[in-house]
DNA sequence: AGTCACATTGACGTTCACGTAAGGCAAACG
DNA sequence: CGTTTGCCTTACGTGAACGTCAATGTGACT
């Protein structure tokens, strides 16, 4: 364990297809937190764990603002009751949202789906019948 | 079927809770085509369905232009053999996508459901051990 | 005829999520 | 030792997706 699961910022660039400009703004935004050396960011696996989660947030249409909130769900750790409580509210109701993107995305795919087969037997008719 | 299957501004913002400027702006990106009653817009059935699809969309992190696109394949109806094979080209693709999100989003509930179990655990052993 | 509630067309403003120079520091290479 | 390379900060620019405001129009009451 020589500590040097560390990366750079182009070496982050590369593994997740991103510019250093993005990881420089979610820094900024506080949904990253790189060490320094000197001045430059190096980038631990927790950092990567949480770019990971950021772009599957963003894949699902949240804002930075909602995925932070989302991280920190994954961050509690060493905590009071309370707010693990709190945490516990806001996670389901994140499940209950979730779900019902589930719920939509089946839809949206049976709909594709479908409209994909239409397609299919528009084309068999055509091809028995090549009258325009 | 006194036609009257048509909707005024208002009455669609009701429905699908989005404001007027939405609507006219989803037009000016052709992504609606409400018909005219002198300078007053009406929603078509046609339109409806539509908008139902945008906001999907939009829920799934589409862009208009991208939504865009994926109207027209439901809208090809009366057409040559070259834009359906086209068109199914295109809709497996997204279907494709569609169904990688599936998984993403299956690895999402995952994880926030072992999230949440792992914050009631922990709050099981602090109601045994009330030492913080 | 008056006015009230809505609708329409510009046109400018705003927020989010970065892009894109401009200028500086510092290690590494020829 | 100069320069190329890579990262840094600061700051202004940009496209998408609307919000908001002003001026105007128009049908529906009273």
């Amino acid at each position: 364990m020589t500590d040097d699961d560390l990366m750079t910022i182009r070496q982050m660039c590369d593994t997740f297809e991103v510019t250093p400009r993005t990881l420089r703004f979610y820094e900024s935004k506080e949904l990253l937190a790189p060490k320094r050396e000197g001045q430059k960011r190096l980038f631990t696996r927790r950092d990567r764990a949480r770019l990971k989660l950021i772009l599957r947030g963003k894949r699902f249409g949240f804002s930075l603002e909602e995925i932070r909130q989302l991280l920190d769900l994954y961050e509690i750790g060493d905590d009071q009751e309370t707010q693990l409580t709190q945490a516990r509210a806001i996670a389901q109701n994140r499940l209950e949202d979730l779900k019902a993107r589930r719920v939509d995305l089946e839809e949206a795919i049976a709909d594709l789906e479908e409209q994909i087969a239409w397609g299919e037997e528009t084309l068999q008719k055509l091809r028995r019948n090549p009258a325009a």
